[in-house]
DNA sequence: CATGAATGAGGATTCATTCAT
DNA sequence: AATGAATGAATCCTCATTCAT
């Protein structure tokens, strides 16, 4: 019965004598810590039961702190679920950021871009849960938020980077949008993550298997790879 | 015991002065229709709101019977929801049995089927969003559904058939397991539908423009095509 | 789903080629085996779930006819649950009838009365918790049925003989009012079926162990013989 | 989602003109006098309409608190239930342990015990009312819960000493399990309470009247009594 | 900052009963 | 006599959110 908790986390921290916390695990005093567990569980939590199945209940007992800091800090569920989004597509932006692809011959360059991405989509199935939610949404938290909305180009630019040098060495003769291409890319390797329960299901095809990974891997490299050089 | 019911609704049907009931708009006595009337208005509510979010007392409401008979039929919104889908996927498949790709030669034939797809799924935004929505649900209610596991074969028959003959042809070169090519066709076709809000608002895509979707239908043919002439 | 039940008794009734149904198992044209047949299970239902926890759907199901009979014969629940307390009541009554104990010396006459009472009562368990349900009914049930009321008497009238009996011959000594006496048996030998499942779990003691039940009727012997032969 | 609500609540006890709230009526922040007072109602609602027959909503009605609160601390119906049943077991056992019998002479102790178990029952129906109720339920939720089954034996010490000191004496001579010598006293008692509905209606026995009671109640005392004399 | 208690509005589901044939 | 379809009125329960301290 929700009504039996005990309270551990004040009890223990207001006890003058010991059980001295440790740095990395903040209960008192440390808002962006405390925001930031919210969040972490929260980002579980919708991602795995939606927008409307996730219960603020059941996000704030799985936190470190209480039901009210969730209020105190992002004043709705609404409000949280639009700082999961961001935090969200922030991770997904940074991790592009590391590529170094600008060192590389462009043809290699594009195919190191769209592996990484399988691999990095296959990791991160929780992000992607997330956009699918968000799309359902009708994209209403990411039009809402100024901080998402930020930060789109630094995808595209990349991609523009690699088709202009291989126009420029003549290893890619198809015209194509950057934007397109992204989509692409995108398409083919959020799939996999997107829609792997109902395709695996339907089709018999398991998308956990290390072989069928590198597979689909190999393939995407080669249809992005192939679109690109045209004939 | 609840025995003093007034019978409000004969009333009501036997009031000389108005309510004239279409013969074509079965009411009494037509479980066929009364079903089928039901799926249709849960197929757009859950299509516009998700499985949690949709409400059953709403999808009563726009129905032209009562909430008490969507549990008289399907027992629960689970069930409903797993009705709805088993119309979804067997719609789905319908029309890809139409396409009479036999006839063409194998190149035009695939070309044929993807741009297809790109203009069905375009059409038909709401069945997509019930797959994104069976995913984020991890497709438990497909994997319950013995009627929607049967239906999978047939769109792998059609590719196979078509690659057999381009391989035959020497017009296909690579090597592509039929499978992994429906999931190549899927992934491009499905996201510009499923990703259309989240895509469209961070990188300002209008998926709606007919010029854009022109340019996106090829774009995914010279794709796939492309990836099955190999190099 | 409760709709997709299959016609099976009328169809098999209106073939023509066969299928002839023995006449101890009436189907059709036979209103009292029909009431009689929703009576048996009606009893069951009720003694098992209470008056309102028993379902008129379910004793539809397990009839072998359907609910609209129930309500054509019995009007409503309440009357059907009148109906399964006067037969209950007609068969209690009916094996008090058939003791033979005017033939018996006194003492042995009344300590057979409460054995065979004990057993009784222990075989036919849901004739008690019908009672149960009646007394926390307030017995509005039992007060309504004119055909209840009236069957009271005979109880008594037993008692009262082997009482009057015992007394000429000076074995029995304490003035006892035979109602009173009738309640004392009916207390020591109901409480054993009513309160089984409470007093059991509660003190351990497992009323279906023969052991225990010879016991118990032995006990319950005593008690009223030494009641009645007083000091 | 929801954050339009009015406090309409607040502002009702904000008014300046009445509804004033007396210092010993617990209404906020009382979680002992608020679960209290939802078992006391909830007794009273169970006893008289059975488990299926109470209404969640009549008893939150009663209530000095809300429908919500019983969910808040009781889970579900069963649990408020089984709340009931717990406190209704453990007033029947805190009278057993009132009554001092260890300085009366054997034959007295026992006589008393009896005679206040029968007071005490007739002044407590509903307390019996649940116990037949929670037979017909199987003892399902007295089985579930821990708190009950373990105050079982004190009733059975009280027994085993008066008849440890009056076979000492020589007063008592029937040697008899003192498990079921508390069987024959409850059965007794009880079935003037559980089952005066049926009875009395029936046998014409008016279980108000005081003589009547009176005379059970020595009526009992003697049955107990002589069965423990033996002959 | 922090928390247990409290809540109103709504949500899925069930029930006895009646209608049309 | 019989039955599948249909129904309105409850009935149990849940949820995001706020209050008192």
């Amino acid at each position: 019965m929700g009504a039996k908790k005990l309270r551990q986390g004040s009890v223990k921290a207001a006890g003058g004598e010991g059980e001295r916390v440790p740095a990395r695990e903040p209960r008192r005093n440390n808002p962006e810590a405390t925001k930031a567990n919210i969040i972490e569980v929260a980002t579980r939590e919708f991602a795995e039961n939606g927008l409307d199945g996730a219960r603020v209940d059941e996000i704030a007992e799985k936190t470190r702190t209480s039901k009210r800091m969730i209020y105190y800090y992002f004043d709705s569920k609404e409000g949280l679920y639009e700082a999961v989004l961001e935090k969200v597509y922030s991770d997904i932006r940074n991790r592009e950021a590391d590529l170094k692809l600008s060192t590389l011959p462009p043809e290699e360059a594009l195919r190191r871009l769209v592996e990484t991405t399988v691999e990095y989509d296959d990791a991160h199935p929780e992000l992607f849960r997330l956009v699918s939610i968000e799309n359902i949404n009708y994209a209403r938290a990411v039009t809402r938020s100024k901080t998402i909305r930020a930060l789109n180009a630094s995808a595209i630019e990349a991609l523009t980077d690699i088709l202009r040098r291989g126009y420029a060495q003549g290893v890619f003769k198809a015209k194509i949008d950057p934007t397109d291409l992204h989509m692409v890319i995108s398409s083919l390797s959020a799939f996999r993550v997107s829609n792997r329960y109902t395709f695996g299901v339907i089709f018999g095809v398991d998308f956990n298997d290390p072989a069928v990974r590198r597979r689909h891997r190999k393939l995407i490299g080669d249809t992005v790879v192939r679109l690109a050089k045209g004939e």
